[in-house]
DNA sequence: CTGAAAGCGCTTACAG
DNA sequence: CTGAAAGCGCTTACAG
């Protein structure tokens, strides 16, 4: 393969010209610069990233770092953030912070950024004080999704409305007797939205003046088999809820699942709703709060590219993209209110 | 932050010595050694990975090319190969090569290969000449997982025999009506599984004696939605098959929700099986002919881990993962057999 | 065992 | 508008 010296060679002018010519840069005659755009396709020039990175201290890599990689919600915003990054000459590199155990993540490190990345997206990694040290002291900008990080730009939804409309959507149906589940475990500090979810339930019951019975709020790591096992019990005994709101929809699927195989029939003797709007969730007829996990990508990528830019914006924009009530078939008005409504 | 030149200085020795010390080669006596580690240690230094890689032409990172990124079989790959790569000190580039339309791609070009990576590992993209022409000429180590790549070392599943093994699942059962989703367009010659999977049904079927009626073998783009869709007219009208495979799990997660919906009992009235073990198989109770993704991902990075180290073996490996049938709840004996197996 | 020096392939003031 | 030269921060023979 040819270097920028082979092009010079052949075109007959320098290296600092074939450089100006090639990135764009003024100064160039026409005519030298149309010889140079010539040799460098006929020698199918490409420069090489590490030298102009060294050259330029940029390399046009940004990172991307979650906390888990194959979930849905992540694997979606990074083909989104890839493309949105592609499309402007830049590359995404990865980092899946997950650990061996649910409930703890690897840390970033200076290893991961330090010339090599130009700046740093975070997928709903709730930063510890030193990591965002770190991503200081080595000047990068950062664009945290889900999980905001103090000053810096953020994109994301508003998980506790999208929490309470989910509710709300219940109470509304006449359902007064509401359980949870999706209670991560006190040491899972590294994503935030579990927590807001939570008390978002908990506050917008206490508005309605519902009570939420112990045992009604259950614990799960999350994902579609736990919920179902973790809701087992609440399920089969006498004295269940009426509906069930599900932190994410892969819970709310679990829930469901677990609902049939009791023979409770959902909607008519157990209503769930969830948050997301996930991949299967149309086609399972499933209740929830939409978020367009696509954008959030795209615009977390243009944010990260704008600071990368000429003039970065002074104040770290804050981007709370809506979300929407899809109402599905798993929720409808509680038997009591309204018998046997099938 | 420091560099090596920093390092030497404080050390008292030259940016050679430290390069040497720093790397573990040898020629370094202990005790300098020690020194050039502590002070290393001291300045937090790390080297910058875009000198080290313009110095000597390795940039230990490898790209990781897919027609899709958001889908569960791509995630889970990308999220395995990544920590086996991270473990040996290797980085992962993302390449979506996702289209706006399903029946195409964008091609690989050599701008995001030349310099930028020191191998390639391809997931399911069945590479056309010029791309494979491409990577050679680029002297790049390609590894390729699901869509071989000839002469390359390759890491899939047999995706015949885990058709076959889906196909004579349901004829053990008692099925001789047995429908099948998945066809894709002909122009979607860039992912392999499709072609296989449906040659092996169409050959198992034959094998078995067993006619397959027109209209019976139906077309998706694989995602859940569609197949729900594609398979509606097939299951509402009267001459319809008592078993349905599907090419994927996530089409028979579609076709099983569909099913219900039209009033029919899986797996009395319909049997429904898929290939993969998808993230919510279990818990929905597919019955599924498993293939372990992580396994792969994490083989193919290491063999191509291997391709870059010191030794590269000869020949090309090729890592035939195994499948395994996966019995749940969704398929059972055709209700003519064995009559209301509930 | 250690150092001086060339080289990797660009970019970027600085002259002209 | 163009070129010569320094510099980015390493690695790698080559001497000693």
């Amino acid at each position: 393969m040819s270097t920028i010296t082979d092009v010079a060679r052949v075109a007959g002018v320098s290296v600092a010209t074939v450089s100006r010519a090639l990135r764009g840069l003024d100064r160039v005659s026409p005519a030298t610069r149309r010889r140079v755009l010539e040799v460098a396709e006929e020698l199918h020039y490409v420069a090489s990233p590490t030298a102009t990175s060294l050259a330029s201290g940029r390399t046009r890599v940004v990172a991307v770092v979650a906390p888990f990689l194959s979930r849905w919600y992540f694997a979606t915003l990074v083909s989104a953030i890839e493309k949105e990054l592609r499309a402007h000459d830049h590359h995404a590199i990865l980092f899946d912070l997950e650990d061996e155990t649910f409930d703890s993540r690897l840390p970033l490190t200076q290893n991961m950024l330090w010339k090599r990345v130009d700046g740093v997206i975070s997928l709903d990694v709730a930063m510890v004080p030193d990591e965002v040290e770190l991503v200081d002291r080595l000047g990068l900008p950062l664009v945290a999704i889900g999980s905001p990080v103090p000053g810096r730009p953020f994109v994301g939804i508003d998980d506790r409305a999208a929490m309470r409309t989910a509710v709300e959507h219940l109470v509304a149906l006449g359902h007064e007797r509401i359980g949870y589940i999706g209670v991560v475990p006190q040491n899972v500090a590294h994503v935030r939205a579990p927590q807001d979810r939570l008390a978002s339930f908990l506050a917008t019951m206490d508005d309605r003046g519902l009570e939420v019975p112990d045992g009604w709020v259950l614990g799960s790591d999350w994902t579609a088999d736990a919920a179902a096992r973790d809701c087992a019990d609440l399920l089969s005994g006498p004295d269940r809820p009426t509906a069930l709101v599900a932190a994410s929809d892969e819970m709310a699927i679990g829930v469901r699942e677990t609902a049939r195989r009791l023979g409770l029939d959902v909607p008519r003797d157990l209503s769930v709703v969830g948050i997301d709007d996930f991949m299967l969730s149309e086609v399972l007829g499933l209740t929830t709060v939409r978020q367009d996990v696509t954008a959030q990508g795209r615009a977390a990528a243009a944010l990260l590219l704008q600071a990368l830019g000429e003039d970065p914006p002074a104040a770290p924009a804050e981007l709370v993209v809506p979300t929407e009530l899809v109402v599905r078939e798993s929720t409808a008005a509680p038997a009591a209110v309204a018998p046997t409504p099938l």
